[in-house]
DNA sequence: AGTATCTCCTGCGTGC
DNA sequence: TGCACGCAGGAGATAC
């Protein structure tokens, strides 16, 4: 579910609210088979008893860092991660798809919940930087590494369409379908454009837009559609601003002209192809 | 190599 | 009310 605005979102709430030297006491893994198998043993072994060093996010994965490693969370496409409060020293019970538990020593506990189980929870003694999933993923979309000599280096030659570009995460992280759609809207670009065919002034727009749509984003607390919460329970409220994902057949908001839908790799995409060339 | 398609899963809304 | 179907915030794996 969710996309980069949502996971910053549930890391700030983390942040904000486990200390730096919250401890983990146990971990609890009731159905381990996620996209990959969650390593119990070596989390049992590297993060029982140990401090929570860090928090960060790379990507759409959430890095907890402890001194031997770091343990990597990814939610997918129907992950929630909360931060609750044990009551009288214990565990509140466990619904449906609440697969992991992660208690901590200051009253708190993670709690992991995903219905689709495409998420993930990783361990890596590694430098997380050089992990297999993490070494080939494009720059961060927020940083200044991305911006628009990168891009139009990258997008050289590219014969695919610019949606399905900015959505693979090798060129840049963070823009799955709600937030391509809208930036690719903002910037009056066909989602089906070829890559390689966008002139330095769209592409000075997909970069500008990309970035002001995820702060945007960001400070809406995330998009809420159906059942994404923040790590205290909360929807963002990202969704009232949307201009085009979900608004097939309705009026563009800029133009005379009804969106419309296609499917692009399997994946629904509104535009409208009066303001969108 | 670059590009396209497949795949993992559950839950929900729609239409018959 | 029941059931089949399609679709959903991702992205690695596999196949051309």
């Amino acid at each position: 579910m969710p996309e980069l605005p949502e996971v910053e979102t549930v890391l700030n709430g983390l942040k904000n609210n486990i200390s730096n030297n919250s401890k983990v006491k146990e971990i609890i893994i009731r159905f381990p088979k996620l996209r990959w198998d969650i390593p119990e043993k070596e989390l049992q072994r590297n993060i029982i008893n140990q401090e929570i060093l860090d928090i960060t996010r790379r990507g759409k994965y959430l890095l907890f860092k402890f001194k031997t490693g770091t343990m990597l969370i990814h939610l997918g496409m129907s992950g929630v991660l909360k931060l609750l409060q044990l009551e009288n020293g214990k565990i509140t019970e466990p619904a449906k798809h609440d697969h992991v538990d992660i208690i901590l020593d200051n009253g708190a506990f993670l709690r992991l919940n995903d219905p689709r189980r495409f998420g993930c929870v990783l361990w890596t003694s590694e430098n997380v930087s050089n992990h297999k999933l993490l070494n080939s993923l494009g720059p961060e979309p927020l940083t200044s590494d991305f911006n628009f000599e990168y891009l139009k280096n990258k997008l050289k030659h590219k014969n695919i369409g610019i949606k399905k570009f900015i959505m693979d995460s090798k060129n840049v992280v963070g823009a799955g379908n709600i937030y391509a759609q809208e930036s690719l809207f903002l910037s009056k670009i066909h989602p089906e454009k070829l890559a390689k065919d966008l002139t330095d002034i769209e592409i000075k727009a997909l970069v500008k837009n990309i970035k002001r749509i995820l702060e945007k984003a960001i400070k809406a607390g995330g998009t809420t559609l159906k059942d994404y919460k923040n790590s205290e329970g909360k929807p963002g409220y990202f969704q009232q601003e949307l201009l085009v994902y979900g608004r097939a057949n309705q009026n563009c908001y800029n133009c005379e002209g009804i969106i419309k839908e296609i499917k692009i790799s399997g994946r629904t995409t509104s535009y409208c192809d009066i303001c969108q060339k």
